[in-house]
DNA sequence: CGATTCTTTGAAAACAGTCAATCTGTGTGG
DNA sequence: CCACACAGATTGACTGTTTTCAAAGAATCG
């Protein structure tokens, strides 16, 4: 049901906004219902993306292909976070990258033109695409400090506390993906700590 | 000269948005006009930070200090960037951030609140801030992507074009703490580079 | 010039990746 | 209900990369 959905998205926006019925009304007929079925594709390299994706349940991964054939997973999107190629977006160009879903999943697409004329029309909604934004900037910056500063253990450690939750829903060897590490390296990580 | 900085200023906006000088006239008295010199700091760790800062000259560099003591530069900020914490200045809590120059430099700081009312009052600014936010989300994107995926030769060599100019500028032993290798391991890469 | 900082080099050790085999759980079709 | 296929996870042996530690060589600055 597409309102179910859509009530998850009003209960989401209460952490940052508070928007009336009224903006409601008018945010509700925008978006794009979607069900995804675990390994479906939302976008895949080469098209031209145009949305802003609000995940109501289930989760999705935004990865690309290098050139032997390895995926490289740039992110996780569960409910309640936003997925979707920025860059492909603003730049009008095809995406470099794949997003689909690792279980299924529920998601709003709110097109970007739409999207835009709420952020004008509404000041709460505008504030919270602010906010929002501020966000997934300061987790990129943390994730990159991870990196640099972290070994692989340290990395999978920091992610667990990053995103609880996240490890139970995601199997290993796309969190590996997700660390820059091998499954294999994963899998002694883990062996170590779970006979401690 | 601080006209002769926020000339420089003046001249980066024209990338982005279409400033009137009568916008101009009421960005100018808001600016605080600072040179640093090459090691001084613009922020210290435990300092709460207020401003946004554009570079008109130089460069800085954004680190943080594990409990070893080591430092682990997780930004660049030459001129026609911007620098400063967003994750303390959002959330007004004490830094976990160092910032200071590499090379002597100048910038201007936009106190945070007046920046804001510059925001709102200015629509070619706030177009401009929206957009160069956009940007460097885009940009730890695609860092990310290069740790996860390449080695320490590849990640040196996608830093050589993802910031040309830089290597000659910075440090070496800086540059490796940027990619999170050591500055050893950059030292043998650019060895073997040079040679061929 | 002397002091400091930055860079390079070498050898050994630690770490992570590769390749190949095996194990586990899940779900599907006969 | 069983047998089988399949995807995900683990293990072992080996290889390759990166770090560590120690020393020495440039470069820069007062």
């Amino acid at each position: 049901m597409d309102s179910a959905i859509f009530e998850i998205f009003k209960q989401y926006t209460k952490r940052y906004a508070e928007l009336t019925e009224s903006d409601f009304e008018k945010i509700e007929p925008v978006g794009i219902y979607r069900k995804l079925r675990k390994g479906q594709y939302m976008l895949q390299e080469g098209e031209t993306w145009k949305y802003h994706a609000f995940i109501a349940s289930g989760c999705l991964r935004t990865f690309s292909v290098d050139e032997k054939g390895n995926e490289h997973i740039v992110g996780f999107a569960i409910s309640n976070w936003w997925a979707g190629d920025l860059e492909s977006l603003k730049s009008n160009k095809p995406s470099k990258f794949n997003i689909d879903a690792v279980n299924d999943s529920e998601v709003i697409l709110f097109p970007d033109r739409a999207y835009n004329k709420l952020v004008t029309e509404l000041p709460s909604f505008h504030k919270m695409v602010i906010t929002i934004h501020d966000r997934s900037f300061m987790a990129s910056q943390r994730r990159i400090l991870s990196y640099i500063s972290h070994s692989a253990e340290e990395k999978y450690l920091a992610f667990l506390e990053m995103y609880p939750g996240f490890a139970d829903i995601i199997p290993k060897n796309m969190i590996a993906s997700f660390l820059g590490i091998t499954r294999e390296t994963l899998s002694r990580i883990r062996q170590v700590r779970d006979n401690q």
